[in-house]
DNA sequence: GTGAAAGCGCTAACAG
DNA sequence: CTGTTAGCGCTTTCAC
């Protein structure tokens, strides 16, 4: 049997009471008497059965964490999982993780138990987009506490700020000289309707920055044939007498991508093209690719501690965008060296 | 308030217990009662309270995954995410995730709830390798069921074969002609004391591939002067008079270096170099590389298995080990065309 | 300072 | 089939 706060109490000779002051640090406990309790406890191997405690005081002490199998539409760095983490460690919540499946969303019987049974204060939702309409009503129905995370709307939600990736790319490299520098997103086709808002903010920050400057976008998507067809449009890209000198990429595979692009072409980087991508951590190719470092760690732990706002006080919050960092790789030269 | 089923018993009148019997289908409740019940429940947006249902039950229903903060130590796949839970839905078990930092665990203190408290019956640890020592003390003193992801042990874990990994991309080259084939690992410095067991594993499938089929290894590993120095040691294995015509990469991140690197050098893949890995998961550089397709779904799925059985008889169990599946992608030609 | 009593929401074990 | 009783481990309230 697991030892309980009475078995401490037994042993030590005291009520169960004292034995849950002195080890929550509340009361007046004598301190000889609480350093004896606390001993005991740890000799013991004492653990607060968090059920329990939970049941007193109306707090699960819980987080959610939603996910959708599909990694397109959610996918789960782990610098957010830290960052998460993190918020919660403040007031000594946990975390639980669960993976949605569509299809679960449709009859609330064979909901995941995270939303068929009381087990959380409040929910993350990690949805990107393609949001089943079954999940938002659920969390509508139940009135949890919740926060979204990387979706754009105006209330109770964090996102990075991809629209300043695009933007704080774009005006490095015009400042070492840059004038033809071209957008590249190889996982997105142009125009697609339901892709996720970051395909549009990004390349929509590029834009702005290209424009301020007063030069002409040059914009390359993935094409709808496929990615080999891409990788050929990449390359036929390089091969044009006034090709870029530069380049900002939707993501590190897309830079991947071009970097080979490149080097089939026989254009060596960073000298004849400057490579930069928007991505949530560095990624080395030949060289460490310049990137514009999405903050996912600052995202989840601000989301967590909004969350953990909302479940004191629920109403609603604005949302918080945070802004990404350049961190210089070895992958831009000035232009013309 | 929340509902309770108390609040449900008053609506229907009927008492607790009948509605607790009804919403489990247990015991005998007259069909139109019980229908009546569920009805009322579903209106009342009633949701079991897990703690009260731990407490009787003495099941908490939830098991824990801990991973390292360092992305290197312990890294998680969705797809092994997925497999866990499916795993545990079986039995309606949920899953609680924590970070833990190295320092964290040498001070009880400072131990993360999830092994300070009593939250979850069992665990996961995904942690490869470095295990922290007071890790290991406190889930022996603990005496908590638990399974290890990904480590090498003869007991209570499961993992993929790295070998096969190794032999059966080696095999499949040699089956289409090659005899030059290097083994490449840009990830790992050639015998570093405390690397994962996976870099030697894999390492070790190819060697004993070419070694059946009476063929001298050759073996290429990242040099301690860093990436770059790497990169171009890549390189100059390509330019070789008798360079390799085929080559197994310990890793995604090694066969797009390879790519790269072969791009650079003028030779295509897969006419004139065949590039394969070992992944979790497709990657295209150009086109979808081949690969040995790392089962990290049916080893999460495997793990959180074992780990219920433990929960319910905590006896060791054997390690299970499993084996990784070949995925043809555009990158091998035969040899020679 | 400490102890006794009540109750959180639920389930198991009875007796009706 | 239903209702009553008791208790899981802990915390809060209120006397001592």
């Amino acid at each position: 049997m697991r030892p309980t706060l009475h078995s401490i109490a037994e042993r030590v000779g005291v009520s169960d009471m004292a034995v849950s002051l002195a080890l929550r640090g509340k009361g007046r406990i004598s301190p000889d008497v609480r350093q004896r309790i606390i001993e005991v406890a740890a000799e013991l191997g004492y653990r607060p059965n968090t059920a329990a405690r939970a049941m007193t005081s109306g707090r699960l002490g819980c987080v959610a964490l939603l996910l959708s199998t599909s990694k397109q539409v959610s996918n789960l760095p782990h610098l957010m999982l830290d960052g998460i983490d993190d918020g919660l460690q403040s007031l000594d919540y946990h975390l639980s993780v669960a993976h949605l499946r569509d299809e679960q969303l449709v009859d609330p019987k064979r909901f995941p138990k995270l939303l068929r049974e009381l087990l959380a204060d409040g929910v993350l939702i990690n949805y990107h987009f393609r949001v089943p309409q079954g999940l938002i009503d659920t969390i509508d129905r139940q009135k949890i506490p919740s926060v979204w995370i990387n979706r754009k709307q105006p209330h109770d939600a964090v996102r990075p700020d991809d629209e300043a990736a695009g933007r704080i790319l774009t005006e490095h490299l015009l400042a070492v000289g840059h004038r033809r520098i071209a957008y590249v997103d190889l996982s997105h086709v142009a125009e697609q309707p339901d892709e996720h808002y970051s395909a549009a903010d990004r390349l929509q920050g590029y834009r702005s920055a290209m424009q301020s400057a007063g030069l002409p976008p040059r914009v390359v998507h993935r094409l709808p044939e496929g990615v080999e067809a891409s990788f050929r449009r990449c390359i036929d890209l390089l091969r044009e007498p006034n090709r870029p000198t530069a380049l900002v990429c939707y993501s590190g595979s897309t830079a991947t991508t071009a970097s080979l692009a490149a080097a089939r072409v026989g254009i060596d980087v960073p000298t004849d093209l400057s490579i930069t991508m928007i991505e949530d951590r560095p990624l080395t190719v030949g060289k460490p690719i310049t990137l514009a470092a999405l903050p996912m760690n600052a995202v989840g732990r601000q989301a967590s501690e909004m969350l953990l706002e909302k479940i004191r006080s629920p109403e609603r919050r604005p949302t918080v965008v945070v802004p990404p960092t350049l961190r210089p790789g070895g992958t831009v030269a000035p232009a013309g060296s």
